[in-house]
DNA sequence: TGTAGAATCGTTTTT
DNA sequence: CGATTCTACA
């Protein structure tokens, strides 16, 4: 096999290199923004490989499953194809695969489901009514609020009373309650084959602790263990590490402390900061440089952090030249910011700065609600990250329940789904009916022996007749398309307003399930990487046209642009008003901030709408968000709109005082911020040129606004 | 017992 | 403003 040689001394800074050299041990490396980690990771896989490290003795813990592919999909390009084989994903993700393989030391079966966070709040709310919770007037917490103090207390490892007494206090006399819910909730869940997120962790903690012949064999099978983002994992995260690294040592985990930006999970950058407590012995490695951002936009970065409570472990420099201060856009409105943003995007793309390297980033999803509609108005094809996923639509829900029985027949919470969604059954009907099909060993089959009323018989002749066509050996995506036809009507009748809409979501579905050929992957797939849900409704799902990146700040994480945007920065929403009780939230809401303007490469934007429409109180005028106040006058300039907005028409005065105007001719040697180097094919008008670059081919660019220079 | 219409409610970020 | 929860009626 053919084997590239890297080259380690030209392709990687000294601190870089040495994270890839020191294979052997416990290593730290602090990696701020922008300062090459990903290269690092990736050249260290490679390396690894070049060593003779097998790939499957290789685990890669990321935070999303795609950052892992895309990674040893790079150290594949780089060095040995075999870096696909290495093992990466998530916590999660592995956790999953590890149960299936030794869930049943701890009493689960290998085709337990997962239940993704409103499943849970679901069982809770079943259970919290059964115990008799819910009475009217009593102010029991609601579904999810228990669920979060649930998860707390897992991955914070407290006990429910700390949590309650820190973070709920108004709580406290319903204490007792809760633990009895929790219990039950625990029980639930062992009983019916049933596991949460925090389940797919506690547990892998569980088999890795209480087994050490496991714990032996995962630290065989697993030599060389990385960790990305470790800043966003929590204790219990990092006792999972521990274990699997236990025998051998070999754990290089890689973070930022001051982009830690997952505490309301549970994480602690603190973490990191302890990493060598918990290794003796750890090499620490920094990475300083920074080879995204200007160096206006590092100052900013700089800046903010500068302001911050905590003081963190690092500073950052670029050696890149030039660039200007980011510009700060005062809106009147939202309408305004949108409008502003959308003009700012025609006009970048003008200049030949492609959609997909351009994002706009916010705080909380439904931010970007406005500017969607203004898109759409001016036909800008845009990809929205964050929000509402595309599996908690309830009519995705309701045909994936169908699915989740033919794995697991005694879960309850689908039956219930499922018959609910029957024309006279409601709960009461649905309880007995579960009571009935709970004692059959073969639940599915059982359906039409149950005595049902006339009133809803026909409904589960047709459920009994759906499950056994289901029977059959089918693929996940032959399935879902008979689920659907019988789902159809009652899709029309449930949510009529708009099942057109919804129907697209759920061909959406079967085009994600044509991908799979295991009904039981598919669906722990669609538990622990939910695919995103909206699209832009300007272009079909599938085209290849580029696209604007909308996204929640918490989503962006690891990825940049050439032109960032950040909108709403206003107090209450950036920060977040939920965040302005606590000072430690508000610490949280500064490294937010701070990751959001670290993603942006050449231009970042920031935009503070002067009113905005708060629920229930309407317009109100807002003060500009404090991270801006701070730094406004050193680190921003102001937006001054030029001549060119004001007047529709562009004059001839214009494109004559503008120095590049029809300066380029043919031949000439080019450079381009975006596309780099190229040569210019011909004029294409007075304002336009053509130019063929080396990398990304030809583009038309328009010369008021290009930055192109001769080279 | 189920449903439809009325009232209320509370609004982050994600595996 | 939208979804969830409650109440009254069939």
């Amino acid at each position: 096999m053919f084997v590239k040689k890297l080259n380690y001394t030209e392709d990687l800074n000294p601190a870089q290199r040495e994270a890839v050299e020191t294979l052997g041990g416990p290593v730290l490396v602090i990696a701020g923004a922008g300062s090459g980690k990903t290269r690092t990771l990736v050249y260290r896989v490679a390396r690894l490989l070049e060593e003779g490290v097998e790939p499957e003795n290789i685990l890669l813990l990321t935070f999303t499953r795609k950052a892992a592919r895309e990674m040893l999909r790079r150290a594949a390009l780089l060095s040995d194809e075999r870096c696909e084989q290495v093992a990466g994903g998530t916590f999660h993700s592995l956790a999953n695969l590890m149960l299936r393989e030794f869930g049943p030391l701890l009493g689960y079966t290998r085709n337990f489901v997962i239940l993704d966070r409103g499943d849970a709040e679901d069982a809770i709310n079943l259970l919290r009514t059964g115990l008799g919770l819910a009475e009217k007037g009593r102010r029991f917490p609601k579904k999810d609020t228990i669920a979060n103090i649930f998860s707390k207390a897992i991955n914070l490892r407290k006990s429910l009373a700390e949590v309650v007494e820190e973070h709920f206090p108004h709580f406290l006399n319903e204490l007792e309650d809760l633990a009895r819910l929790f219990e039950h909730y625990v029980r639930y869940k062992q009983e019916h084959q049933l596991m949460d997120y925090d389940d797919l962790l506690v547990n892998w903690y569980r088999v890795l602790k209480e087994f050490p012949e496991v714990r032996r064999a995962v630290g065989t099978r697993f030599q060389y263990i990385m960790v990305d983002e470790y800043q966003d994992t929590n204790a219990l995260q990092a006792e999972i590490v521990y274990l699997m690294a236990e025998r051998h040592q070999n754990v290089m985990v890689v973070g930022d402390d001051s982009q830690s930006i997952y505490a309301f999970r549970g994480a602690n950058f603190r973490n990191i900061l302890e990493f060598p407590q918990l290794f003796p012995g750890t090499k620490i490695i920094k990475l300083e440089e920074n080879y995204r951002s200007t160096q206006p936009i590092l100052d900013l970065a700089n800046a903010v952090m500068a302001r911050a409570k905590e003081k963190y472990t690092k500073c950052l420099f670029t050696r890149k030249q030039g660039g200007e201060k980011p510009i700060l856009y005062k809106a009147k409105d939202e309408a305004d910011q949108s409008r502003f943003i959308a003009e700012r995007i025609l006009a970048l793309r003008e200049e030949g700065v492609p959609l997909n390297e351009i994002a706009v980033l916010f705080r909380s999803a439904f931010h970007s609600f406005d500017l969607e509609l203004e898109l759409a108005k001016r036909n800008l094809p845009f990809l929205k990250y964050g929000g509402l996923k595309l599996i908690e639509t309830a009519h995705i829900k309701d045909v994936v329940a169908h699915l989740r029985l033919l794995l697991n027949p005694y879960d309850m919470l689908a039956w219930n789904r499922v018959l609910l969604l029957i024309e006279g059954i409601g709960p009461k009907t649905s309880r007995r009916i579960m009571d009935f099909l709970r004692t059959s060993n073969d639940p599915l089959a059982a359906l039409k022996e149950y005595p049902s009323r006339p009133s809803f018989a026909k409904g589960l002749q047709k459920l009994t007749k759906l499950f056994s066509a289901l029977r059959a050996d089918l693929s996940p995506e032959e399935r879902l398309l008979l689920i659907e036809e019988y789902y159809d009507p009652i899709l029309t009748r449930v949510y009529y307003d708009d099942h057109p809409k919804r129907a697209k979501d759920l061909d959406q579905l079967r085009a994600i399930a044509h991908k799979y050929s295991s009904l039981e992957e598919f669906l722990a797939d669609l538990a622990l990487e939910p695919p995103e849900a909206s699209v832009s409704e300007v272009t079909p799902p599938d085209s290849d046209e580029e696209k604007l990146t909308l996204s929640t700040v918490h989503s962006a994480k690891g990825l940049e642009w050439h032109t960032v945007f950040v909108i709403s920065l206003a107090e209450g929403r950036f920060p977040s008003s939920y965040a302005m009780g606590r000072q430690e939230d508000l610490e949280e809401e500064r490294r937010l901030f701070y990751v959001a303007v670290t993603r942006a490469r050449e231009n970042l934007f920031l935009t503070f709408p002067a009113t905005y429409y708060a629920p229930g109180e309407g317009r109100i005028f807002s003060k500009p968000s404090r991270f801006i106040e701070e730094v406004r006058q050193d680190y921003l300039r102001n937006w001054v709109p030029s001549p060119r907005f004001l007047s529709l028409e562009t004059t001839e005065e214009d494109i004559e005082t503008k120095p590049n105007s029809s300066r380029f001719r043919p031949g000439e040697l080019v450079w381009h911020p975006v596309f780099g180097e190229g040569q210019v094919k011909h004029m294409a008008d007075n304002e336009k040129v053509i130019v063929k670059f080396v990398s990304a081919g030809e583009k038309t660019l328009h010369l008021k606004y290009a930055r192109l220079e001769r080279i």
